[in-house]
DNA sequence: GAACTGAACGAACGCTGTTCTATAGACACG
DNA sequence: CGTGTCTATAGAACAGCGTTCGTTCAGTTC
């Protein structure tokens, strides 16, 4: 029988996260207890996670990937973390935490809240597909409920009726998180042109001439329209729209 | 050297979706040259996967599983389908089909928009989890762009120019997509109660309140209308705050 | 009747997340 | 200062995934 290490290990300290103390405490780092060589950390495991998706995309990101960045193997990395999902969920939470949160000033709340939101998208594209964990994570995640708690503060700040700026909120931080995925997607099988993925604007305008005038006039009649928009021109647009809608209620 | 099937087989029969005949053709279904047992047909294998995603949802959707409903190997599905993806994008090819366009009326288009985004919603919500696949399939898939041609054609009709309709139906889109896809994986979390993973607002409650007071003023504050709203009036709020925002420009 | 075609399928490959197991080093204690 | 406990480190393995290879063989065509 197996005495020791029921389900106590870092499952433990994840819980802490979530619960007590203040957010991203002391910065103890420092290999407290060495084994092997150098100790491995959970920061440690969570910076290289980070690295390998800034570079090859969260598609690339495995245990295995991640292992091998830390020159160990998979199981090593269990000491640390619970799952894969708790790393997606550290991973996250660590992104969320650089998100830096304006004083709440009811001038200026509407461009306070697109800062926040474009923040939010520049941070997620830095690691491209990343948002499908950011779907996938808890929403009491303390990192996640802090850009939350600004945010409201923020929108309340504007003179939004409570229940509409949670609403509001929330609709615009997944639009955020739904952007970004599309996005990373995109750019991500423009990468590998093997089938029929085009980049192109021309390779799309020619698809829009190709359909049958009968069944698409619209799409065919206002194709450069259909396409159109420069870098974030659409995220701007659809931000503004639902700030714009909130605003004059 | 292998001097057949190159890359002629399900590959050419998906590109003649993708561009030239009307849609969903002639059903000429029957089974044209009769192999082993009773042949496979592409319609086969996507109805199969349709029922899987139903009953288990989509993360249940493998090739394997497929396979077994269909009583042979993985192996087999691959003379029908090209990919997993292929079958992903064949599957919400299926779902967007079934979704009835209204005939564009200038005096209701804010309700014939809502009602297409509600029709988008449940049929992606009948089939947890299919979001994903929506999300990352192909947009220039034909039965995607009949979607997208009706709306347009909706909105167009409500006077709004041109690009202004296109990217706010893309906006629409991406956020239906996102509600379905977050709200699917939050009934699947709160199947496996493992984990801290709640489901009751009691318990939400709990959490909020379990919060530093310091930290979180807004979000203890407010904490009843933050888990606020039955059945869809978050998606019915957001829907109508971009419709909202549109109509007043 | 013989040649050909292409769907069916068993077997395997490389990959994934995860668990079991033993090991070995650092710390606490007598 | 030796000894024992604790636990992070790994090697090996498991089940499952998508996909490919090579073979078999029913049906069509000449």
């Amino acid at each position: 029988m197996s005495s020791y290490g029921e389900h106590v290990n870092p499952r433990e300290r994840r819980a802490a996260r979530h619960l007590p103390t203040d957010v991203r405490a002391v910065e103890d780092g420092e290999p407290r207890s060495g084994r092997r060589r150098k100790p491995i950390t959970v920061d440690q495991v969570v910076d290289t996670a980070l690295t390998v998706v800034a570079a090859e995309g969260y598609e690339a990101l495995t245990m295995r990937r991640v292992a091998d960045a830390l020159q160990t193997g998979p199981a090593s990395l269990y000491a640390h973390v619970v799952n894969k999902a708790d790393l997606d969920e550290l991973l996250i939470g660590r992104l969320n935490a650089e998100i830096v949160l304006p004083e709440p000033d009811p001038a200026s709340w509407q461009q306070q809240i697109r800062d926040v939101c474009t923040q939010m998208r520049d941070q997620y594209l830095r690691y491209p597909g990343i948002s499908r964990a950011a779907l996938a994570a808890v929403p009491t995640n303390l990192d996640t409920m802090r850009i939350a708690e600004g945010m409201l503060g923020i929108v309340l700040a504007g003179g939004i009726p409570p229940r509409t700026a949670a609403w509001a909120i929330d609709a615009l931080a997944l639009y955020v998180n739904a952007y970004t995925l599309e996005l990373s997607m995109l750019h991500r099988h423009s990468a590998d042109q093997d089938d029929g993925w085009m980049v192109s604007r021309d390779e799309l305008l020619r698809r829009f001439a190709a359909l049958p005038a009968d069944d698409f006039p619209h799409t065919k009649g206002h194709a450069a329209e259909l396409i159109a928009g420069e870098g974030h021109d659409r995220f701007d647009f659809t931000v503004s729209l639902m700030i714009g809608g909130l605003a004059q209620r």
